[in-house]
DNA sequence: ATGAAAGCGCTAACAG
DNA sequence: CTGTTAGCGCTTTCAT
């Protein structure tokens, strides 16, 4: 395994100086620069990451904690986090909770992570109290994707506005019956999204008057098969909804499964629609509030490297500039907008075609 | 940052004895181990992972390289993975090639992953000879998942075979024009399936002694998309096929909506199949060759698991113990059954329902 | 612009 | 069973 000896010896210089030569700090002359390069690339030299980050103190990773996966929504912000790491030269390392709260345990109760890590990545989950005093405690870069902790980079979509988007939605078509199907308790136990979209729910209702129907309220836990469990205990209803807002697109299609089963016509007799865009939406026509993921994914990691750079004022000492957006601490938060997507799964209620 | 020797004054012993105490090394008395790992978990102690990796010479980490992280397929390759890691104490470094070139290039033909990983996982990738030959200058344990190449460990399917089941199934419907929708030249460039499969078709179709239509051999890429033009244009032909079958459930799906908008009814007008059992399949009911995806990321990673503790004989000295599966070199051979799983899809053509 | 020397925080050999 | 002594392969002062 050439090491950095092996080119130092090669061009007649000191390891120190191959080593900045090859790192592209000042002081080397061009061609001694050249020379280092020349060689390097000769023996095929590749420095050792684990040596080069014990004695620069950096290990030029970053982590990513998913609770999934398989699911569209966790790896398409991987794939914007990878986008944009693309060239920057920080590898990924990527740690999937799967539901494993030991793993949770490790990952966020540990100096683990802080040890492999120059940033780090959550993705929609909310780190408990104690969680956040510790990851703050490793005082490097955290990046929070549909959650909001103080002192971290966030980026979030407004998850109330989510469903007063869904519900005006099917208010204006001239719904009234209209039911929700969201996560179980443990989806919203410390994932924020559930919660608030159900809340939005509940809210925009209550804004337009509509009364909230005993089981109306539906779990779906976020797969197509809750959906579909979902649409078929609403369809049992003495008294049916006629529309259905899912809190994510891959409910939605449960639930449009369901309704086919049981017989019933979307949108004419029942009005189905979800959140996402997810790519099976179009194909199937369903009518969405759709968030840019992939974009979500790429801004938070823009924001993870700036703070590597140091561009994000730490500690933001008192007189800190003003004009920038929130910017607490070393810390920013952006929210992205949210469109409703009209397509042909929402329709006006007791239509016939 | 807690160090080791933090933990060896707290207990007043050498660093070396709260090592091997740590580390569940012999020849640590039960106490002193047990003062050991109270002190430890007291001062909340975690080993650097760089500065045990620059001693020990490994990483604890395993490489995947993927081609695509948002895609059904990789997505389980990798959870599968994830969970045979999971316990084992190995953290998993992601690479996205993301159809990038350069990206494979830094991967692949430099030794920059051989420093960072003990072990490499690649994706439906089969490996220029120049990348084998350096790959195996690594030293290191390689898993292939959808390609083979001699000296890795290779999980995959029979893909020719894939295509067998499904041609048969057609043709036992009685069908006779089938078309086959695929990868495109990018795809079957370095990716074994597409190209496989769309031998094992045309093999099929000679087996049944049908002829290969001009224009039934359609570029779908991969993608709902792709699969949904591939449709329309299968649709647009003179002497449109009466069933189509696709290397994947993804373009199945496009091709079944190209077939809707085209005012075709599916089965009756034209039966459509795919590959995988994609959880979109049975919501569809779309027939399709199932293959088992998890168990295959799985597979991989216990015979790289294995290969790092020692288990298969590396460089397998000439008088190698027979009996055990194919076990070339350090490599173990697994390949998984496919099953063809027939949903209201497919049907005899010229139905009328 | 370059080199020498001193670590980074562990593990591994070898003593005892 | 435990301690001592060397490094692992780089980067980083501090000289020169």
């Amino acid at each position: 395994m050439t090491g950095i000896r092996d080119v130092a010896r090669e061009v007649g210089m000191s390891t120190a100086s191959v080593s900045r030569a090859l790192r592209g700090l000042p002081g080397v002359s061009p061609a001694t620069r050249h020379r280092v390069l020349e060689a390097a690339r000769r023996l095929g030299y590749v420095a050792s990451p684990q040596a080069a980050g014990l004695a620069s103190g950096t290990t030029r990773t970053i982590g990513v904690v998913v609770p999934f996966v398989t699911r569209w929504y966790f790896s398409w912000i991987v794939q914007g986090a990878q986008d944009r790491l693309r060239g920057e030269g920080y590898d990924l390392l990527l740690y999937n909770l799967g539901g494993k709260e030991s793993a949770r345990e490790r990952l966020l109760a540990t100096r683990y992570l802080a040890k492999r890590v120059d940033a780090l990545l959550v993705l929609a989950l909310t780190p408990t109290p104690e969680e956040q005093e510790n990851l703050r405690s490793w005082d490097l870069p955290v990046g929070l994707v549909g959650a909001e902790a103080p002192g971290f980079c966030c980026v979030d979509i407004d998850d109330v506005g989510v469903s007063a988007q869904a519900v005006d939605h099917l208010v204006e078509l001239g719904h009234e019956r209209i039911a929700y199907v969201g996560g179980g308790l443990e989806d919203t136990l410390d994932h924020r999204a559930p919660r608030l979209r159900a809340e939005g729910w509940r809210a925009a209702m209550a804004r337009h008057g509509l009364p909230l129907v005993p089981g109306y309220d539906e779990v779906g836990d976020f797969t197509m098969a809750g959906g579909e469990r979902a649409g078929e205990r609403l369809m049992e209803l003495a008294d049916p909804p006629t529309a259905i807002y899912a809190a994510s697109d891959e409910m939605a299609i449960g639930v449009l499964r369901a309704l086919r089963r049981a017989g019933r016509r979307t949108p004419q007799d029942v009005s189905v629609m979800g959140v996402d865009d997810h790519e099976m939406a179009s194909f199937l026509d369903l009518t969405t509030v759709a968030q840019p993921v992939y974009e979500q994914g790429e801004a938070i990691t823009a924001m993870l490297l700036a703070a590597l750079r140091g561009e994000l004022a730490a500690e933001s000492p008192a007189g800190s500039p003003a004009g920038s957006p929130t910017n607490q601490g070393s810390a920013t938060r952006r929210t992205f907008p949210t469109t409703l997507v009209v397509r042909s799964s929402t329709a006006p209620p007791g239509g016939t075609g």
